[in-house]
DNA sequence: AACACGGGGCC
DNA sequence: GGCCCAGTGTT
């Protein structure tokens, strides 16, 4: 059954009385300084790049999978300007299998305009963030907070579902961030610096640890007592059917596939694969060895639809290869 | 506002 | 097999 929310798009936009609200914002706090995982990048020695980093990767991927890649990453490029000079092909791999990894080589573009234009340091200020590849509301956000210390409102979908249970009585927060959501949210925020940072992380925290979008462990949660949803009996615990992208035999399965090929390659060569979505080509500098080849071919095998197998390789493997490389790339039939 | 974009793990 | 995970950029 869906949530009220699905069914009505007016949510209520009541916030927690003065009372109440100032109780979390001490709890909130309090309970990430005895609760908090002892993450890397939350360690006082971890530098804003560091935390950049972090949050980038950390996009849409959970925790545990994102900690071996952060430690390998940070080792090799401490700084934004050893990113930044580093071949894309070796940047791409190294971001192995964190998925989507468009975020890649927008945290390397990313990394140049930090050196080129802000001396080498992440910048402080939200907006100059958000001006950066790959950087968006959140993430602006989290780094000026987790990063630099600065109060922000700090919106992602852990904050959002528990500000949604306990302050709305809702399971689920509206599927999109309106601005009404955002504004209301920010009027939560403690005004004190440091308690503000401490709020955000702790709202995030309890949102992935107890707060949690299956099964809630409510008994655990330091805003059990004051719980709007708690209290309501939970209603619409059971998660509403969203509409969901398809995904065996799509374009994107294959292109999973194929970039599983390039990523697989070792011997850096002169110049360039492309890699492409929608938004453009980013050259990676490296050819094809004859395993990949053969992979490639593989693929193109399996696939019913060879016209299909083209479109995602070229997109792959794109017009500016043919601009690099005027042979361009034959694949094996 | 709706889509596209990876990949893996869990129930 | 569908949902979820520290979202962003394009249409």
């Amino acid at each position: 059954m869906p949530n009220s929310s699905t069914l009505n798009p007016s949510v209520r936009w009541d916030s927690p009385g003065p009372g109440t609200l100032r109780r979390w914002q001490a709890l909130i706090p309090g309970w990430f300084a005895a609760e908090a995982r002892d993450l890397p990048w939350r360690r006082p020695d971890c530098t804003p790049w560091g935390v950049l980093v972090s949050e980038i990767m950390l996009q849409q991927t959970p925790v545990v999978r994102v900690l071996p890649r952060w430690e390998d990453w940070m080792r090799r490029w401490p700084a934004p300007a050893d990113l930044a000079a580093a071949p894309t092909g070796d940047v791409l791999r190294a971001w192995d299998r964190l998925g989507y990894p468009r975020r890649a080589l927008r945290l390397k573009e990313a990394a140049a305009a930090i050196t080129a234009r802000h001396g080498g340091k992440v910048p402080e200020d939200e907006a100059e963030l958000r001006a950066l590849p790959g950087i968006g509301e959140y993430t602006a956000a989290a780094v000026a907070a987790f990063a630099h210390g600065r109060r922000s409102t700090v919106l992602d979908t852990n904050i959002r579902r528990v500000l949604a249970r306990a302050a709305r009585g809702e399971a689920a927060p509206p599927p999109a961030l309106s601005r009404t959501e955002y504004r209301w949210a920010a009027a939560l925020v403690p005004e004190d610096e440091a308690v503000s940072v401490r709020w955000n992380a702790g709202l995030m925290e309890l949102g992935a640890l107890v707060c949690t979008a299956r099964s809630p462990r409510c008994t655990a949660c330091p805003l059990a007592a004051d719980c709007t949803w708690l209290a309501a009996g939970r209603p619409g615990a059971e998660a509403p059917t969203v509409r969901k992208q398809t995904w065996h035999g799509t374009d994107r399965q294959l292109r999973g596939a194929v970039l599983a090929v390039l990523r697989a390659g070792d011997a850096a060569v002169p110049r360039g694969l492309l890699v492409s979505g929608r938004e453009g080509t980013a050259s990676v500098p490296e050819s094809l060895t004859e395993s990949q080849l053969e992979a490639l071919a593989r693929l193109r095998r399996l696939n019913p639809d060879p016209a299909r197998m083209d479109r995602i390789v070229t997109g792959l493997i794109g017009d500016r290869l043919a601009q690099e490389n005027p042979e361009g790339l034959t694949l094996p039939d």
